[in-house]
RNA sequence: GCCCGGGUGGCGGAAUUGGUAGACGCGCAGGACUUAAAAUCCUGUUUCAGCAAUGAAGUGUGGGUUCGAUUCCCGCCCCGGGCACCA
């Protein structure tokens, strides 16, 4: 018998299987029940493949694997994100235009892909950066742009005075600019937001997803959807005028104890609220609160900081007069960029007041007798000094305080999400152009659909420019253009857009890949869609998860798709650390995957990957047990192509229809690691007791999926024709999968004394005087009354004793 | 800081509608084969005490519920992910 050579044996199958064609999905005409099988697409960032991306894709293809085997017709595509900041950084290094750096990248990351030995159909790949997709991405745009879901807003970028440049969160590092080492402040620019947060509610609904408990609630989080009240307080500005201030409050109850009000620095009636006298304080502060993040701003423990503005405002409900302060731990994106202070009724405000000496003024009482002098009470509780309101509960006060209000137009109910609108304009090159024109005469105007792709030019100079726009803004040609409504002389857009505008909507397009008058056909999104499956990381729980349902949802909305949910089932793969951190070129600690594949070949990579631990776990990568999967693979082989048994022992023959159901429900449930190990137990079993031909073949159909070159090589020693991956799945007997006898243990309170061994269906009477009869039982069971009889059938015997 | 996870032998991990903790693998120790080594095979391997039978302790930590807790509840410590321009 041959030795198994891995090399030889995967590089052998590979070729067979592309050429043959083995795993071209005929999308229309097969009769099988279709399986969308995906794993979030990567960027070729011009990095080899490391360990993560195999951690990711091995599994997720071993699980499509299982699918093919279990007779479904299984779709499982790979394409590129290329567009963003990874290949324009690679660019930038190696001087490579991205247009072409992509293409290479990407055809250097498919030959290695290849060699993972997935069942990617190839023909249906699709790579974002390119014309034929993105065009796509631009009608996308124009779709909600009609429905009036996307619209232009000032809102604040990283900015590098020193550069004088837009800065990307990744290139702001602790408050500098990652060239220069200057400090990074904010700058407002007019940008393209998407209408996200009109969608908060549906997205709240996640009936029918099989998703992790996990990603639902920190998306219900991310979305923060509380129920309070709007209140109006009017103020004086500073020319005498009369201005509203709007605040959120979902604690109205505590009205009567508001002593100030605070606005958040960006708050646009700052300007006029701020006195001649405060004006250069406040403008200081608002330069300060430019270089702070927003994770610092609401950060609970740093020291809070703040500024008169030098104005008051009156409380409605008492008509008493409020100074209106100006503090960062106010943000203007949650609910109206202002709130009423309750020093005695909540933490930020109480340490703001303590340290401004601002009044406070008890009213909630709660069963203690709370003081001031105690810091905030948060709870609900009696309301007291708050006029014909005092005795009330804060629940009903929280009502009978905005019904009161509101008949003086003073106050609204309100519901509030803390979920923003998404900001998608991008001051940079590699991205998909923004498809709108600005006219002189007509103003903002969308390209028209049979315009489209806007095509991104081929500009050599594409660093980001010094005031703030995108480099498009310097190429003549492609900013200098017909409007598409008077055909008179206009501007076009210089923006990108954000790369997630790109992934929202991509698994409609695999199944279209080649169509070119239309993004996606009805008939085929019928046949293929929602997604079954979805693998990719939790770092995407909120950001592109939220983007793609919200995308899908529009396109739901518009008539486009009849699913409102793009993916059926969901799971997330762990991640693969290096020491315990990220892998990542800056820290330089990526582990590449190519000498281990070299080495014991990609079978037993992706199988060590596997047997590491949970498959949702992640881990910290080591190659210490790689040799024991290696070893593992060379027993396999023995044993299959070693004598076979005539027959099966009746061990051997339970332990297969045992493993036959453990392989299928550890895949189901992606615990590989566990499929894996039973593989070993039962191969394990085998060499000792020896097993017939017959059942080796069901070996091979089990390993198939997570081992597919030993298995198709196996299996073609067997004399089969075709490949394994269309042998069906084995079925096992569900008697043979149950033991009879078992092992129980005997406690004595709750101490194991013994086990003894017994028949499953054992009655109590019977079972006791077995468990009384063991020697070291019984010992424990002398001179002491026993006050408690435990049995519980095939778990466990027990005494209570006195 | 906020939100979401996690913490089990020397190491990766297994076992949860509460029922014999440590499957499987690595490593290590001893043995077989070999002139020798590698490879392979066999035996042992949570810690402490004991020749053993067995006993005690033990799933980050301190409490609680229970005949019985890795599993459920409360407090604390540590590690990881996300926090809206990396994707």
């Amino acid at each position: 018998m041959a030795q198994y050579n891995a090399s030889e044996v995967e590089s052998k199958w590979q070729k067979k299987w592309e050429e043959s064609g083995l795993h071209s999905v005929d999308l229309k005409n097969s009769k099988k029940e279709k399986f969308y099988n995906l794993v979030m697409f990567p960027y070729p960032s011009g990095d080899k493949l490391h360990v993560g991306h195999w951690y990711n894709y091995a599994p997720a293809d071993s699980y499509g694997r299982y699918m093919r085997m279990k007779g479904y017709n299984v779709l499982e595509p790979l394409g590129f994100d290329s567009f963003g900041l990874p290949a324009e950084n690679y660019a930038i290094k190696t001087g490579v235009h991205p247009h072409q750096s992509i293409t290479q990248n990407v055809n250097q990351m498919i030959t290695q892909l290849k060699r993972i030995g997935t069942i990617y159909d190839w023909d249906k790949t699709i790579v974002t950066s390119t014309p034929e997709y993105y065009k796509w991405t631009q009608w996308l745009f124009l779709q909600l742009y009609k429905k009036g879901l996307a619209f232009k807003k000032f809102a604040p970028v990283n900015w590098c005075p020193s550069c004088k440049t837009v800065l990307a969160n990744e290139q702001v590092q602790d408050g500098t600019c990652d060239r220069c080492k200057s400090e990074v402040t904010k700058r407002d620019l007019a940008q393209w937001m998407f209408k996200l947060s009109a969608y908060a509610e549906k997205l709240l609904d996640f009936e029918g997803l099989d998703w992790p408990e996990k990603t639902i609630t920190m998306q219900k989080n991310w979305i923060g959807k509380s129920t309070g009240s709007e209140i109006t307080f009017k103020a004086e500005g500073i020319e005498g005028s009369e201005e509203n201030i709007i605040v959120y409050t979902t604690r109205i109850d505590t009205l009567f104890g508001c002593t100030y009000m605070v606005l958040a620095p960006e708050h646009p009636l700052v300007p006029i609220f701020t006195t001649t006298e405060q004006k250069k304080n406040v403008k200081q502060y608002i330069e300060k609160a430019k270089k702070i993040t927003d994770i610092e701003r609401s950060s609970e423990v740093r020291e809070k900081t703040g500024v008169f503005t030098g104005s008051y405002a009156i409380n409605p409900v008492n008509g008493e007069k409020v100074p209106i302060w100006i503090a960062d731990y106010v943000l203007v994106y949650y609910g109206t960029g202002a709130v009423m202070a309750v020093p005695t009724h909540d933490e930020r405000d109480y340490a703001f007041a303590k340290k401004y000496d601002l009044p406070l003024r008890i009213v909630i009482a709660d069963k203690k007798q709370h003081g001031e002098k105690d810091g905030a009470y948060c709870e609900d509780g009696v309301l007291i000094n708050s006029g014909t309101f005092d005795g009330m509960s804060s629940e009903d006060a929280r009502l009978k305080i905005t019904e009161f209000l509101a008949e003086k137009k003073a106050a609204t109910f309100r519901t509030n999400y803390r979920l923003r609108d998404w900001l998608l304009s991008r001051q940079r090159y590699w991205g998909a152009p923004i498809p709108i024109v600005n006219c002189k005469k007509c103003g903002e105007v969308p390209v028209l659909e049979k315009d489209l792709p806007v095509e991104l030019p081929n500009i050599s100079d594409f660093t980001p420019l010094d005031d703030g726009k995108s480099p498009l803004s310097k190429c003549e040609e492609f900013k200098n253009c017909k409007c598409p409504k008077c055909g008179g002389p206009a501007e076009r857009e210089t923006d990108t857009m954000d790369t997630f505008v790109c992934s929202s909507w991509y698994y409609l397009r695999y199944p279209n890949n080649k169509l070119a008058d239309k993004p996606f056909d009805k008939a085929m999104m019928k046949k293929w869609l929602p997604v079954d499956m979805y693998i990719g990381g939790p770092e995407h729980a909120c950001m592109h998860l939220i983007y793609a349902r919200f995308i899908n949802m529009v396109m739901h909305d518009l008539g486009f798709v009849d699913f409102k949910e793009p993916f059926k089932k969901l799971v997330h793969q762990g991640m693969i650390t290096k020491d315990g951190a990220k892998m990542s070129k800056s820290k330089g600690n990526v582990v590449s995957p190519d000498e281990f594949v070299e080495k014991y070949g990609s079978d037993v990579f992706r199988m060590y990957l596997m047997f590491m631990g949970p498959f949702q776990d992640g881990g910290d990568w080591n190659d210490k047990g790689i040799t024991g999967i290696s070893r593992f693979v060379e027993r396999f082989w023995n044993l299959v192509n070693g004598k076979s048994a005539e027959k099966d022992s009746e061990a051997v023959k339970k332990a297969l229809h045992k493993l036959i159901k453990k392989v299928g429900e550890d895949i189901e449930t992606l615990h590989f690691n566990t499929a894996v190990a039973a593989m070993m137990e039962f191969v394990n079993l085998a060499m000792k007791e020896g097993v017939c031909e017959e059942s080796k073949k069901i070996l091979v159909k089990l390993i198939a999926p997570m081992a597919p070159h030993l298995a198709e090589e196996c299996f073609e020693g067997f004399g089969e024709k075709g490949s394994v991956i269309d042998a069906p799945w084995p079925k096992y007997d569900e008697k043979m999968t149950v033991d009879n006898v078992v092992r129980l243990g005997v406690q004595v309170n709750g101490k194991v004394r013994g086990d003894i061994e017994i028949e499953k269906t054992t009655d109590q009477k019977t079972a006791i005087e077995m468990a009384k009869a063991n020697p070291n039982v019984a010992k424990y069971l002398e001179n002491v009354t026993v006050v408690k009889e435990i049995y519980v059938p095939g778990k466990i015997i027990g005494f209570v004793v006195k």
